[in-house]
DNA sequence: GTCTATAAATAGATAGAC
DNA sequence: GTCTATCTATTTATAGAC
């Protein structure tokens, strides 16, 4: 604890918690709406109704902002893992977080940050939460994967990290911005169509 | 013809265009290597070896400069298509062009533009070029696709939009990138992997 | 057309009062 | 901690000589 007990301590602390929270929720979708580069420390001030230099007493740097907010969808994620029912079959499970995923990216929630931005990786692998969160769900989803080979459901031949990445890269698969711009299907249509093709291919079968 | 007949203006012409095929080419390698946003004119100016004020007298701005390097893509592409052998069935067509796609990728290659940028929207659909050649390079995929699905090797319930959306999305797919930090595989064990689970998906067969 | 030099605007980050 | 005002660096884009 970083206060003795006491009811006054506490309650600053929830204003604080309560206070950067809606931060890095307007991050979030800031960074789900334009991207890392795009979004600037001046929107964020603007859209929380707080002073840029105010931001700064929060987060130390834009990119410790970024930082924060995919912690907090690793935390999202490994509660809905949580929620997931122990008893479904592995490729079951697997498909209900990419589902998950895909509708966190339909809702404008999935913030989307360049892989290449050193500073950028420097920030999210100096988060401890953020290193430990990712390497858990990893960890988790590889059994689901191993799981799923094992019993046949999944393709064995392909390596379990290959099979994951794809997974992690449907979280910012372009197909759903293209498809919900034409118009032409609903984002349950589209979710599924997505879905479709990432575990039973383009390929007839 | 801009000019008339005759060597001199010719020649002239010709190292005008060498000088923009040299800085395009630079613009292509940058774009993909760090995105727009990160790309910088100065970048461009000193990667051609000319001044900057020497570059906005070919291309009036960074935004046109992202846009004919996606016209070179374009033509590119297109070359592509016109060298596919006509006689393999329209799945294997699918195939090579996909291929290609990630090859050009992995190559540092393929540009990688924020798609939801204005400006740069805007630079695209105003050239001509660029929008003529993605129309004419998705009706030629379209047809393939739709003979793919008639001839029960692709699958006939996916609306052909959807997959054609699919098929460029891997021209930008991140587990390439991931699969390469990895240092697990060649770039060509890459390349089947990713074409494996685009075509034939993660469920086993 | 190419250059040097500079404008004009914007971004991330800070100073210092309250 | 929050604010206003400012700094510093960077970036897109131009001016003007040659």
């Amino acid at each position: 604890m970083s206060t003795a007990a006491g009811a006054k301590p506490s309650f600053k602390e929830q204003m604080l918690q309560a206070r950067e929270e809606a931060i890095v929720k307007s991050v979030n979708r800031l960074l789900a709406e334009k991207g890392f580069d795009a979004m600037t420390v001046d929107e964020v001030a603007a859209s929380v109704g707080i002073a840029k230099a105010s931001l700064y007493k929060h987060f130390p740097s834009k990119e410790d902002l970024a930082a924060a907010a995919m912690v907090r969808v690793m935390r999202s994620a490994r509660e809905f893992l949580d929620g997931i029912d122990a008893g479904l079959p592995p490729l079951e499970k697997l498909r209900a977080v990419v589902r998950w995923t895909l509708q966190v990216q339909l809702a404008g929630q999935m913030p989307s940050l360049p892989t290449q931005n050193s500073s950028l990786r420097a920030a999210l692998t100096g988060s401890r939460e953020y290193v430990d969160a990712l390497m858990e769900i990893s960890v988790r989803l590889g059994a689901w994967i191993e799981a799923a080979q094992a019993a046949g459901a999944l393709n064995p031949k392909l390596p379990p990290i290959a099979v994951l990445y794809t997974l992690y890269a449907r979280g910012c698969d372009p197909v759903l911005e293209f498809l919900r711009g034409g118009g032409q299907h609903t984002d349950d249509e589209i979710v599924d169509l997505v879905l479709s093709t990432c575990f039973d291919g383009l390929n007839s079968r």
